[in-house]
This record gives C-alpha cells, sequence and structure tokens, in this order.
DNA sequence: CTGAAAGCGCTTACAG
DNA sequence: CTGAAAGCGCTTACAG
C-alpha cells in the first residue's frame, strides 16, 4: 500500500535504522545520506506520523477546543495560536463545542486518546468545575474563561475592570437605566454580569439584565421583547460582539435610533462596529496576546509540570463611539 | 507512564484480544464484557488512537486545508464540514494557509504524512495546478476553489452567473462605470472577474477593475487611491466579504456616501452587511451546503476510488439591499 | 466466545 | 558511522 521506510531502506541499500538517522538529522555519513536523501524522492516516501508518535511517545500535537468557532474573537484567538504553536514546532488540532458541555466532555476524552502533548481550552461554566477529571500531568490552559483559583494555568481579560469601564463611561455620558446582556454560558460572561451588577451598585442605580445563549438570534429575541416592555433600559451592555449585534438588530425592528433612543456598548472591536453608524463603543481585547500567552503557559507547563499555577489578567482597551454619545 | 490496553486486561483477567473486542463492540459473553468494563472504568483506561490508526491503517481524520481562517465564509464552512463528518464518524483537523503557496505545500504534505482519510481543500490558484502531485489513491475534494476539468472532485458556486447578475443588477439600476475588486490568489476571485469583464462587454461598458490580497486593508488601500484619482468609478462590485468591507471603509475615508457617490455589490451575506446603512447588496453562496456536499463526495471518493470525477456547481442568490439604489 | 501470535511503521537503546 | 533487535499500543487473522 503506502511506502515505508523499509522501501526507502531497500532502494538506498542500508537499515532502516539509517534512513530514521537521515530523517530525524541524525549523524550519517554525507555519502550514505545523499544515498537516502535520493531513495526518499525517488519513492516518494512519505513518515507516517502515526507510528512515529506510537513509538516517540509524544505527539507534538496542541489541542484548542473552542465554544463557537463562528465568534470572530476565537476565530482570532485560534490564527494566534496557531502561529505561536507553528512556530514551537507544534501541530495544533481544533474542536469546537458550540457551548455543549456533553460535546466538551467527548472532545476532552478525545484529546486524551489522542495523546496531544497540550491542551488550550475555553470551557463553558459547566465544564470548569469537572476540569479536576483531567490528569494530573495533562499540560491543560484555560484561555479566556477560567474560574477563579483554579487548578490549571489561565489566561483571561480582567472582566470586572472592563465592564466597571462602561458602565463608568455610561454613567458620565448621563445615562441611569442600564441594562445588561450577558451569555448564559461562561465563566467570563459570569465575571462580567457581576462587574456590571456590583459598577451598577456602586453607582446607586437600579441593575436589570437578560442572560441568553451567546448567539445573535438569542439576544434580539430576549432584548426585542425587553425593548417593547415597560421596563425597557435607556443603555444597555453586551458582554460578546455576537449580543452586542443581536441587541442592534433589535433596536433596529423595534425602531429605536442609536445613541438617541438606546446607547449601547459591548465587548469586542470587530471591524463592523467601526462601520455601522454610530459606530459601537466596545473594550477590546487583547486576543493576539491571549493566544500566544496561552500558547507560552502551555509550552513552560510542558517543560516544567510542577510549576506552580499561573494565572494571566489581561487589561482591555475601551474605544468610545458614537452608540454612546447622546447625551454630548 | 499512559495506561494500555495490557493493564486492562490484567485487571480483568482476560487478554487484550479480548479487551480490544469489548471496545470494538464485538462478541464477547456479558459477564466478560461486564469485567473487563470495570476494569476500563477503574484503570481510567484511555485507547492511544495512534496505535490504533497505525494498526488499523486508516485514520478516520478528514484534513482541510483553508486560506483564511478569518474570512466568515471559511469559518461557516468548516463548521458545515465539521458537522457533516462528525456524523459520517470522522474527525476533522483543520490548517490555515493564509493563501501562502508554501504553506499549502507544507500541508499537503503534513495531510499526506498524517494518513488522512480524506481532504477538502479551498487552494490557491498557484497551487491548483500542481495538484497532480497528490497520490492517485488520495481522496481529495475541492472546495470553494477549482480549476475547469480538473482531476478531483469540486464543489464551487457558479461565480459566472453570480457576477453576470452583479453586473446586470447595476446596469438595470443606471450604474455605467461599474468597477471590480477582486482577489488576486483564488481561481474563485478570477472566475468573477472574467464573469465581470464578460458581462459589461455584453454590455457594451468598459471595464475597470483591481486584484489585491483578499484582506480588508489592502482593498481599503487600493480603492482608496482609486477612489481619489480621476478614473474613480461611480459603481464596484467586490469578490468576497473582506474586500467588500475594505471598499466600504476606503469610500468612507474619501468621504462617498453610498449609495449616492459610491454604488457597493459584493459576495456573501455576512450580518454586517444588512447592519450598515445602507445595506450592502450581495450574492449569498449556499455555504452550509457546499460544506455537506464536499464531505458527501470525499465519503463517495473514499468509497468507490473509480468513481468518475464530479463537479458540483451550486447557484448564488442574489440580495439587493440600499447599496445599489441611488437611481430608483 | 477467547487467546496467542504477528505485525502496523516507526524510534531507540545497544553493539560493533 | 551503521545495523540488528526490541518495542510503542493497538488490531487482525488464525486456532481452538
Amino acid at each position: 500500500m503506502s511506502i515505508s521506510i523499509n522501501d526507502v531502506a531497500d532502494a538506498a541499500g542500508v537499515s532502516k535504522s539509517t534512513v530514521s538517522r537521515v530523517i530525524a538529522g541524525g549523524s550519517v555519513s554525507s555519502e550514505v545520506r545523499a544515498r537516502v536523501e535520493a531513495a526518499i524522492r525517488q519513492t516518494g516516501y512519505r513518515p507516517n506520523l502515526q507510528a512515529r508518535r506510537l513509538r516517540s511517545r509524544h505527539t507534538g500535537i496542541v489541542g484548542v477546543i473552542v465554544a463557537d468557532i463562528r465568534n470572530p474573537f476565537f476565530t482570532a484567538l485560534i490564527g494566534a495560536v496557531e502561529e505561536a504553536a507553528y512556530r514551537a514546532g507544534l501541530r495544533v488540532t481544533l474542536c469546537n463545542t458550540d457551548e455543549d458541555p456533553e460535546r466538551e466532555a467527548l472532545y476532552l476524552q478525545l484529546m486524551q486518546e489522542e495523546r496531544v502533548s497540550g491542551l488550550i481550552f475555553a470551557p463553558t461554566r459547566t465544564t470548569i468545575g469537572c476540569l479536576d477529571g483531567l490528569p494530573q500531568d495533562f499540560p491543560a490552559v484555560l484561555v479566556d474563561r477560567a474560574g477563579a483559583g483554579g487548578r490549571h494555568d489561565a489566561v483571561v481579560l480582567d472582566n470586572a475592570a472592563a465592564t466597571t469601564t462602561l458602565v463608568s463611561h455610561l454613567v458620565e455620558r448621563g445615562y441611569r437605566r442600564i441594562g445588561g446582556v450577558f451569555g448564559s454560558t461562561s465563566n467570563t460572561a459570569s465575571e462580567r454580569r457581576d462587574g456590571y451588577l456590583a459598577a451598577m451598585q456602586a453607582h446607586g442605580l437600579a441593575a436589570d439584565y437578560r442572560e441568553v445563549a451567546p448567539q445573535a438570534e438569542a439576544a434580539e429575541d430576549a432584548v426585542g421583547q425587553w425593548l417593547r416592555g415597560p421596563t425597557a433600559p435607556e443603555a444597555i451592555l453586551a458582554s460578546n460582539s455576537l449580543l452586542t449585534m443581536g441587541t442592534l438588530r433589535a433596536a433596529r425592528s423595534v425602531g429605536l435610533r442609536i445613541p438617541d433612543d438606546l446607547a449601547l456598548a459591548g465587548f469586542d472591536n470587530e471591524r463592523w462596529t467601526e462601520l455601522v453608524a454610530p459606530g459601537i463603543t466596545v473594550i477590546e481585547q487583547p486576543v493576539e496576546d491571549m493566544g500566544r500567552a496561552a500558547v507560552a503557559l502551555m509550552l513552560d507547563r510542558m517543560r516544567a509540570p510542577d510549576l506552580a499555577v499561573r494565572r494571566l489578567v489581561l487589561s482591555g482597551r475601551c474605544i468610545v463611539r458614537g452608540s454612546t454619545d447622546a447625551r454630548t
């Protein structure tokens, strides 16, 4: 069937050990090396990675499990992780859970069966609790989503600070009835919700919020109802760009103008947030840094499994645009 | 180190053949099956997929190579492929080439070394030519991008029809100086360019276009210059959503209003194209169907390698919005 | 239904 | 520098 190292060895008139050494860049006489390289070319030999990984007992694969590949934040994160992993000579294998804890459990098992060298994971809140099921020596790094005081390395945004910034900004602009739309599945959304609640309380304002599946449709439905009802807020803070989009669509379909009838602020500086009129005020996350940092933490952990658990907290940057600008 | 099938066999007091049978769902007495299952649970055993794949000589992995994971078209495609593959009991491994032929060559090799069961690939134009380097028995399906009369199965859009529709629509709306912005790396972009040229000629109009790297920044720069110059068009047709976005940004920065100063039409019905004011006229691609169809073609090819080459051409749907509406 | 043996394609000590 | 042997963790005929 497929050409194996034995075929190359035969063609070159050497042992397969020697072929293996040539491929691995071990010490081989230049004359033999040339012969083997010619044989490789001639036979069209491609090493079988399954065999190599089995024998060498490490795969050089980093598993990445994200919650929603259609969320541009995760796409950007994946891109950054991929690049950093590639530089470190690691391959990436990607899984998408669609925020489903069952699929998370499945993929977590699969990653172990793949014997990945490391794992980068953005879990749902449900799964964060049962991460202790992972073997001790499994180099896993949480990214974007982590509990406080977990057993694993993590890279997260300073969500409390970010929401405080957003709420303060809205209050400064004169808004009082500030509502929130938060994802219901992630710890990150909960942290943003708690930050919102704390900030509202600090300003002596009454809080009101909705928790929905972190997708545009869910936000559009929930916010649409809300905006049509008697408790409609005059400003909304949304916890990710999909929810921001859904909120915007809801406002449009109800016929509210932004920012005059409804102010809007959210997370993630997606290009479209700048293109709509008015632009949307957002917290920009250092997503490239987050991806790179996750890989760096993972590499450290692979080298030194006994390192103390590290938690990297990065700051967002507030970009003010017209969507929160009615009162100036 | 890691727990192997032998440990389970020892714990259950059976041979590893029997353990293997239990896992594979072979015929085993219920008493023995129960003992083995208990041993699996007790030891925390996870089968080593590298070993399984090596021995069974097929991986059950479908490789997916796309040009740009940040292009929402590809993200949606990946999602659809993943789902269809998952249903067929296949795993997906994903590679992102960033439109770089060198990385394409690298990943193509890697896919062979991984011994993937099948490949779904959106190649650059450069690479389409040297796809014959793939082994005959390699079940590869091209998606979104394919040459005419290639050796591989393919799923593509009817690009000629789509651009003809767009040009006719613009002409109908009274536009005459219709320019184009096309990606420079893909065959699909070339087909759209050729469709544009043919349609313009059929209408007796002079064509003018730019070819750029298929990213927003490149389009923004090129179109910005163009719009400031003496040959500025009154309408622009862009060959993907990133280019549409760049064109829109360029128009904004030059201070042109859409559609009064510049009409705009593009590809891919991304959510933001509906959210900006005015909305953007686009060709919507049946991207989910494309992903599913690619997997279906691949499965057929895996089962029957000698099947005649098939090329599936799907139609886009034109969604007219305000961006092409100045004259009505 | 169950087990012993062979072998998938490599790498890794161990000799020479 | 080179090769023969062992073995990574499985599955797959082959016996019984």
